[in-house]
DNA sequence: ACAAGTCTTGAGAACGCTCTCAAAATGTGC
DNA sequence: GCACATTTTGAGAGCGTTCTCAAGACTTGT
């Protein structure tokens, strides 16, 4: 009955291969100066022994941590949580992250963190004492709360800003959000629309003022009205409701929709149903996250694919590769796509 | 311009406070044998230097890591995911997790490793070897994979497995799918169906054997019949349309239908569209899992409200209470739920 | 063949914490 | 007020790694 086997340590495979701790250590880390005929005696113990770094010990001797840290909105994703409305943001954060640390041989954790708490600097100064991460990754709205991204330069820690193109310290990725409300309206346009509006995110996401100015840049390259077509939601379900019913109420002619959520896009498709539009016959519909909800919903809406999981995997490498240079100014653009579904079609005949 | 604060470590505490290190240890981990008046003093250092201890630290001087390692099935989760299937498992168990953790001041991490590799010692070995969790949280498939438990148990790491009522190493937390499927068809029988379906999981999955006796109980108590009324999928929603149609095809007289996952009732549901069945009208569909998917679907879904989160949480809860006790046997039940919603309705009246 | 390099190796300290064990302080019974 | 038990405190070692720096083993040029 043997119990516990004791841990291997890099000790273990110095003895084994005849050679020193230190020489092990360096194999291990793929240092440069070793014999060849050495390095390959040491692999091979360490392969016998089934020898592991312990992450601890790695942190400890001053050397890195090999941990990412993802930042998410505790409030938001509790609550979407909680209803069952999904929390597929963080899903493709975790696994997108998850995939490319582990390439790296690094690991991610997941904290989630309130935005609006004065505990903040509290909370996420805790977090990074305990776990002294490598980098770190910020998601809306997250990416542009100066108390946070302060914090981490004054630790020194890399961080990455996700969703969030203004200059500013550490590295900033965003999916292209102005390009994508052009392209959602252009396609939109394409088939016909011409009273196109759209629900947008709270002023207090930048994105959300990128996605209307592509929406009205696609509107003026075809000279076509934007007034009055323009409501403000939360992202949320409810807002979407009564976002969708104040722009119907308003303007009975719309006949496309371009929403700033699914939850918003979801919602406003209930409004139409409500109101016996079919869509897309009568109302076509465009969705921002491409979330699994949207894939089926009745019609299983077109949308802009997020690419969240891609700009995480970015932003992890960016960090990883950066070191401890928190230098910031660089902007990544991770371009995102439309999905086309069933909730688009040709502009109905006019009236 | 001050840059990289030096970390604050428990010797910048014991100075503040003039006393020991090892006292400031005492107060930190809640140790017996300090003053009141001693306590009060270092944790007013400890609040004005914001000392947080260095998980790192922690570990490498032979005490708890801290780490709660959650795992998950790869293949299933990476599918699930790229084909934007929705990954909610994921999600209830990490946030479940982490709420928990964090309430404990652990941490939680999560690992995807292949169930059907035979690098699964590898792999595991080198996280736990990396990591070296206080836990270990199995899920569905990994919980009754024997190579898991047994690496597990031979490195007297405590573990818990997840939907997994065999009596064994670790601890057990089932989500009463026996009774889940039983309270599902009883009700679906009190609405007066007769003929009441099951699309059940593959066998490999004891859960599965488990509803189906459920299943099998409430129509014996009620003198329903089962024979020719159960298909077998894999939870996958391809999957679901076969089983659908073979069902169909075979008992066009089926008035109910109670599928084994999300996925697959969202295909049954689409398979009676096709054939121009409604529902809830002419067939009634009841899903497992309750994942945010059936609640958009057209009608939404009754579901099973499977309760990951709150059962990962109790068996956070459990390992860390533990400690190094890896004993098993313990067999831990949290109940599922019904959540109705607009998929099921009276039976229809005799053709 | 010798001095001056360069490449390879190893010894020892350090990281921040908890453990063990002994010393000091306090309390108790008579 | 003294011997003893008990509580409180601190000193020092140890955890598994990497870092710094010096020593040893080869080259090379002359």
């Amino acid at each position: 009955m043997a119990r516990v086997r004791k841990t291997v340590t890099i000790r273990d495979v110095a003895e084994d291969a005849g050679v020193s701790l230190q020489t092990v250590s360096r194999v291990v880390n793929g240092g440069p100066n070793v014999r060849p005929q050495v390095r390959d005696k040491v692999r091979a113990s360490i392969e016998r022994l089934g020898y592991v770094p312990s992450l601890a010990a790695q942190r400890m001797s001053g050397s890195r941590s090999y941990i990412i840290l993802a930042l998410n909105d505790r409030e938001r994703t509790l609550a979407d949580w909680r209803e069952r409305r999904g929390t597929d943001w963080v899903d493709q954060m975790l696994l997108g992250g998850i995939l490319t640390c582990s390439r790296h041989g690094y690991r991610m954790m997941v904290e989630l963190v309130d935005t609006h708490s004065d505990h903040v600097e509290r909370e996420l100064g805790a977090a990074l004492s305990a776990l002294q991460p490598d980098g770190v990754i910020l998601t809306p709205p997250h990416s542009e709360n100066r108390l946070i991204t302060e914090l981490l330069a004054a630790r020194g820690i890399p961080f990455a800003r996700i969703g969030s193109d203004a200059e500013g310290p550490g590295i900033a990725l965003t999916m292209g959000d102005e390009g994508a409300a052009h392209l959602a309206t252009t396609r939109l346009a394409e088939l016909g629309h011409t009273r196109i509006a759209m629900i947008a995110g709270p002023a207090s996401y930048s994105l959300s003022g990128w996605r209307i100015a592509g929406w009205k840049r696609a509107l003026a390259e075809r000279g076509l009205p934007s007034e009055g077509l323009l409501e403000v939601g939360d992202f949320g379900y409810e807002s979407g409701t009564r976002a969708a019913r104040a722009l119907l109420d308003r303007n009975p002619d719309v006949t496309a929709i371009i929403a700033s959520s699914d939850q918003m896009a979801l919602a406003a498709l209930e409004v139409a149903r409500d109101r016996s539009l079919a869509v897309p016959r009568d109302l076509s519909l465009i969705s921002f996250d491409n979330t699994p909800i949207v894939r089926f919903s009745q019609p299983p809406l077109t949308a802009i694919d997020q690419p969240i999981a891609k700009t995480v995997s970015r932003a992890v490498e960016q960090l990883i590769a950066r070191g401890q240079a928190a230098e910031g100014g660089a902007v990544i653009e991770v371009a995102a796509g439309l999905v086309e579904r069933s909730s688009t079609a040709l502009a109905p005949a006019r009236a």
